[in-house]
RNA sequence: GCGCGGGUAGCUUAGUCGGUUGGAGCACCCGGCUGAUAACCGGGAGGUCGCAGGUUCAAGUCCUGCCUCGCGCACCA
């Protein structure tokens, strides 16, 4: 072990990036690993960011918990790997791209070539990946950049395929036509967890469209909020059991305002409920008909060119559909098979013809209308109100009011792209899926068995997310991403391609068949559009192409597991060591998207959980409280804190902040006070251990002094160390890492440092050898190192450096101080041998009564305090007596009680009325079950007793009776008040019962003694602080002259003691009629003049 | 609309089983202490515990409704 040497003054950012070097030189990251290698594996899997965003500080929280986690299991004694990853694939690629190179369209992108485009993809992923590795290690976030998983590296990409096949083979991946949201302008379908992010309000023209019968001179009124859905309509829905009306206009309505109308006569069908709100005219009601009755009937196309009907019986008639409500609208739903997930499901049960009368590129095909072709939809809202509300209507079969009835603002959330902030279109698109809804269960199991912090993520947000799961639509119509490895022939026939060497089989085999294939080596690219170019064959030997489609980056991201070792390709044993893995964290924002996928994934290929513990991060916010994102500008710079506060006082400010999964307010001044509190106070600290240290030649293994034998006040502070430690431990298992750091915080600034150091200085002063000293340095040897340990993962940096001067050793290799049950022989990560692990802690003893004790006494010196304060005694005028009245016995604590108080001598005194008289308070726990409702009325009695001390009396006799009610002495309270002319204060101590009350009073009359000894305190101090204005070494010694005006005699033992603590080799202490130069200094105290002159 | 989590001093927050005087820190004011600190200590000022009801002898705490913020889900015909 080495001795300390003496610490300089703290420059945070200098002390980390001289360690950051120093690491970096010894490896010290693997190190950690490798002193690990006999430990149980804890398995950590880092979520792959993108690296085509400049990181933020948002990012370094969820840093700083995932490393705090990984550094914690290693001093715990597991080997805890961290690889890398890097997410690669996906749109927000793609977009970036798209914008910086003008390619806003697909038709642009195949212009540029589609091979062109994606090199460009695969160099921009890398844009910000220094970026991301200055932030990684500035921050001390230990995990391998060198060797990180990259889901856009072939291998991963293989493993993938190799996912999908399984899926595949399982049944478990289907092609469909689903209605998906749709953005025409990046030409892709999203996800549920993509839409989600773009949910706007917006006002719309909604309509509410009367449908001509054809057999009757009626309408059936529908209502939309999207008018484009119109041309497409076939159909028209129903409630079986909902009631309607054929309600008849008797009179012209008034005031009316926009676009339609109806005439005088007119008959119109709706439901019942929603007369009210749906029509503006005054009508009578010629009969009431159950919804029943109405299917079948056939109603005129309201664009008659715009779908064809071929073989449907079943096109413009009415439908029933149990899902139609009353709650908005007609009650009666306008079905548009393409443009609606409800829509397309009746659809295909009616058989109603599937016709898109909107292309791809969100326009209006050809043949719809001569007024809308070739339209954008949802510019053409008002054509298509105009068209409606002519004379006849858009079909010219109409009444002459039209076909319009009434158009309608309405607000309401509509789904936008969330990246180009488009509105998205419900459209029915060739999709593939995987089968969700068939493993729901097992996903729920799975969840269950997952320990989620906080909980109710995993229970509530997740869960029901899981209860409610979709098929998750997996293909993307893009190009930069995972291509979807399934082969399609005219026929249908498919082939999933699960490796490389799969592929490279069905190509020789489609080459024998004598279909012409570009060659396809060891090392093809497995992207777009190299594979697309590979043509297979079927069974029948006709041809199959791909499926033009790429794969939902999330696949991506949800393979991590098994894709970062290439399984089952390579590293098999890897993964299956490896699986489920014990730890990941991320923001709350990935329920829905990695959390999801993983799972997912896992339970799709493997029927396994993918994860065992998660930790769900609060999102983090600016100082407005809003969201920072790279739109809104807000994003704070973690740089800004690394250079001025350092990583640690950032990483520290963070885990104290808030709970981890509550939303971070990130307040800058945070970090300031946290760096100014709690760094700064331990460097001081330190420095104060480690310069006497050095001076005295401290040598942490030589001269042992056990515990028992040091002083009060050291075992005091070890037993708090102790007691902080174990909380502080439980409250890390138990995902408090907030509790846990504000409370080893709480003990570092308070205990340690305005206590136990405060009090000890004197005592390392002494430049003589001692005993009490050599106590004083074992144990601050001891806090500090402990407290070394239980930062180290929060905070790296500075504990580092301290724990290397104290014992020359890293403190990211040093053991747990609660054990490391990493290291004990049949271990897991879940699961050791509890009273093995207790037993390689490594604490020293706890005594909570002597905790409670100078708790006890630490009040009383700040009673002390205050008494003097309401005295209007100066701290530094000595009182010649104390007394301490009642209350437990604190003889050990005299010494230290009287130089707080600054009192001569301290005594007990157990009689209590002589400085006080009680009071009784009533006990309302106690009392109430007792007196019920008369217990307000008690409690004044007692209360307002004249004579307590009988009352008192009475009861402890058992002869009191209030209101019928025998009050006991378990129903009072007893509280103290000083008698007059006291200066003297009460604390309570300990709760409910258990509480009782001590004093402390002081002598307020002075004396010459005590009027001269305070004197000298206060020149003494002037004197001190003068040196050091002077920056006079503490060594050195001064000559000194003083003169006093108004002053009490200065005792002889008085001068001498200023002789003494300020190092005087000579010293003038003037008569009171000599002037005093003027360029002395002065001070005044208590009506005394003080001059002196220090040389 | 539904679900989850919030709303406590100017700001950041603690508050256990309901218990009568709601704690801290920052900032502010006054005083003290200091040869460890950018610190510390005492005092002061600052609170409609989101609002309104209810239960109870007693509500920041439990119940109901509402307002509001964040997040999520759903609907959006």
């Amino acid at each position: 072990m080495a001795q300390p040497q003496a610490a300089g003054e703290l420059d945070a950012v200098a002390l980390e990036t001289a360690l950051l070097e120093a690491w970096k030189q010894e490896n010290a990251f693997q190190a950690s690993i490798d002193s690990r290698s006999n430990g149980a594996p804890f398995i950590f899997l880092e979520g792959p960011p993108t690296a085509n965003g400049k990181p933020g500080i948002h990012h370094v929280v969820a840093r700083a918990y995932k490393d705090l986690v990984c550094r914690w299991k290693t001093m715990e004694g597991f080997q805890v790997q961290r690889k890398g990853g890097w997410d690669t694939h996906g749109l927000p690629v793609e977009i970036e791209v798209q914008k910086r190179m003008d390619l806003m369209s697909n038709e642009a992108i195949e212009a540029f070539g589609m091979d062109n485009f994606n090199q460009a993809c695969r160099e921009s992923v890398w844009t910000y990946e220094s970026a991301w590795r200055e932030m990684t290690e500035r921050m001390a976030y230990w995990v391998d950049l060198d060797n990180p998983y990259v889901t856009l590296d072939n291998n991963y990409v293989e493993s993938c395929w190799w996912a999908l096949k399984q899926m595949f083979d399982k049944g478990l991946l289907y092609r469909g036509h689903k209605v998906l949201p749709y953005c025409p302008q990046t030409g892709t379908s999203y996800s549920s967890h993509e839409v989600a992010l773009g949910y706007k309000e917006v006002e719309e023209p909604s309509v509410y469209v009367k449908f001509k019968l054809v057999d009757e001179d009626a309408s059936i009124l529908a209502w939309t909020t999207t008018p484009w859905t119109l041309p497409g309509n076939v159909g028209l829905a129903v409630g079986p059991e909902v009631t309607y009306v054929r309600a008849r206009v008797t009179e012209q309505a008034e005031n009316w305002t926009g676009a339609g109308g109806a005439e005088v006569g007119e008959v119109v069908i709706l439901a019942k409920d929603l007369m009210k709100e749906v029509l503006r005219h005054n009508v009578e009601i010629i009969e009431e008909i159950q919804g029943k009755s109405l299917v079948g009937m056939a109603y005129e196309p309201l664009f008659p060119d715009a779908v064809p009907r071929n073989d449907s019986t079943t096109a413009w008639t009415v439908l029933e559909a149990d899902w139609v409500t009353t709650t908005d609208g007609t009650g009666v739903v306008h079905t548009a098979v393409m443009y609606g997930e409800d829509d397309y499901n009746l659809g295909m049960a009616a058989g109603l013809p599937a016709h898109h009368t909107v292309g791809m590129d969100g326009a209006f095909i050809e043949g719809t209308h001569p007024q809308l072709d070739g339209r954008y939809v949802k510019e053409c809202d008002q054509t298509v109100i105009d068209l409606l509300s002519a004379q006849g209507g858009s079909n010219g079969k109409g009444p002459s009011s039209g076909l319009l009835y009434r158009e309608k603002a309405y607000l309401h959330d509509y789904p936008h792209c969330w990246r180009t902030d488009h509105p998205l279109l419900y459209y029915a698109m060739d999709s593939w899926f995987v089968r969700m809804t068939a493993v729901k269960e097992r996903l729920l199991e799975f969840n269950d068995g997952v320990e989620w912090a906080p909980d109710w993520v995993g229970e509530g947000r997740f869960g029901e997310w899981l209860r409610n799961v979709k098929d998750w639509a997996i293909s993307r119509e893009r190009y930069w991403g995972t291509p979807l490895p399934v082969w399609r022939g005219e026929n249908g026939e498919m082939k999933c391609v699960g490796s490389i060497a799969e592929l490279q089989s069905e190509v020789a085999k489609a080459v024998a068949a004598g279909i012409e294939n570009p060659p396809c080596p060891d090392d093809v690219d497995l992207h777009r559009p190299i594979v697309d170019a590979f043509t297979l064959v079927d069974e029948h030997g006709k041809p199959m192409h791909r499926e033009p489609f790429v794969m939902d980056c999330w696949f991506d991201s949800g393979c991590a597991p098994f894709a970062q070792w290439h399984h089952p390709f390579d590293g098999g044993e890897t993964f299956e060591a490896s699986s489920p893995v014990d730890y990941i964290c991320e923001g709350v924002d990935q329920t829905r998207g990695w959390f999801y996928t993983l799972l997912a994934v896992s339970t799709t290929v493997f029927d396994k959980p993918a994860y065992k513990r998660c930790l769900s991060l609060g999102l983090i916010l600016d100082a407005e409280g809003k969201k920072m994102s790279k739109s809104k500008g807000n994003i704070v710079d973690p740089w800004d804190h690394f250079n001025r506060e350092g990583a640690d006082a950032t990483r520290w400010y963070m885990v104290t902040a808030g709970a981890p999964w509550n939303p971070l307010k990130f307040d800058s001044n945070g970090v300031r006070e946290t760096y100014a509190k709690m760094f700064l106070t331990l460097w001081n600290i330190y420095k104060f251990h480690a310069d006497y240290a050095a001076l005295d030649g401290f040598d942490p293994e030589h001269n042992p002094v056990p515990v028992e034998q040091r002083p009060t006040l050291d075992r005091w502070i070890l037993s708090r160390l102790a007691s902080t430690a174990t909380n502080y431990h439980s409250d890390f298992v138990g995902w408090n890492f907030h509790k846990a750091c504000r409370d080893l915080e709480e003990f570092v600034v308070n205990d340690l440092s305005n206590w136990y150091v405060r009090r000890s200085r004197r005592r390392l002063w002494d430049d003589a050898e001692s005993t009490d000293k050599l106590a004083c340095q074992h144990t601050l040897h001891e806090v500090l190192t402990t407290v070394c340990k239980l930062m180290a993962p929060v905070s790296p940096f500075m504990v580092d450096i301290i724990h290397r001067n104290l014992t020359g050793e890293t403190v990211h290799q040093a053991s747990w101080p609660l054990g490391v049950p990493g290291t004990l022989e049949g271990a897991t990560a879940d699961s050791w041998d509890l009273d093995a692990a207790a037993a390689t802690a490594n604490l020293p003893p706890q005594d909570l009564d002597l905790e409670a004790s100078m708790a006890l006494v630490r009040e009383l010196a700040e009673v002390g305090r205050r008494i003097r304060v309401e005295a209007g005694r100066r701290q530094r005028l000595p009182c010649a007596q104390g007394w301490i009245v009642a209350g437990p016995d604190l003889a050990d604590f005299h010494d230290i009680l009287a130089e707080e108080l600054n009192v001569e001598a301290i005594e007990v005194e157990q009689d209590l009325d002589r400085f006080q008289r009680i009071e009784l308070a009533p006990n309302f726990r106690a009392l109430a079950p007792k007196a019920r409702a008369n217990v307000n009325a008690v409690a004044n009695e007692i209360k307002a007793s004249q004579d307590p001390e009988a009352l008192l009396a009475a009861i402890e006799a058992g002869t009191c009776e209030i209101m019928g009610i025998q009050i006991e002495m378990s129903d009072v309270e007893l509280k103290r008040a000083e008698r007059e002319g006291f200066a003297a204060s009460t604390v309570q101590i300990g709760q409910g019962d258990e509480a009782s009350h001590i004093s402390l009073v002081l002598d307020m009359n002075d004396t010459p003694a005590l009027l001269s000894k305070g004197l000298a305190r206060d020149i003494t101090r002037r004197i001190q602080a003068k040196r050091k204005t002077l920056n006079m070494e503490i060594e050195a010694t001064i000559d000194l002259e003083i003169w006093m005006k108004d002053a009490p005699e200065l005792f002889d033992e008085d001068q001498q003691w200023i002789v003494n603590e300020t190092r005087c080799a000579a010293a003038a202490f003037h008569p009171t009629d000599l002037q005093a130069p003027a360029d002395a200094d002065s001070f005044e105290v208590d009506g005394i003049t003080v001059w002196f002159a220090v040389s």
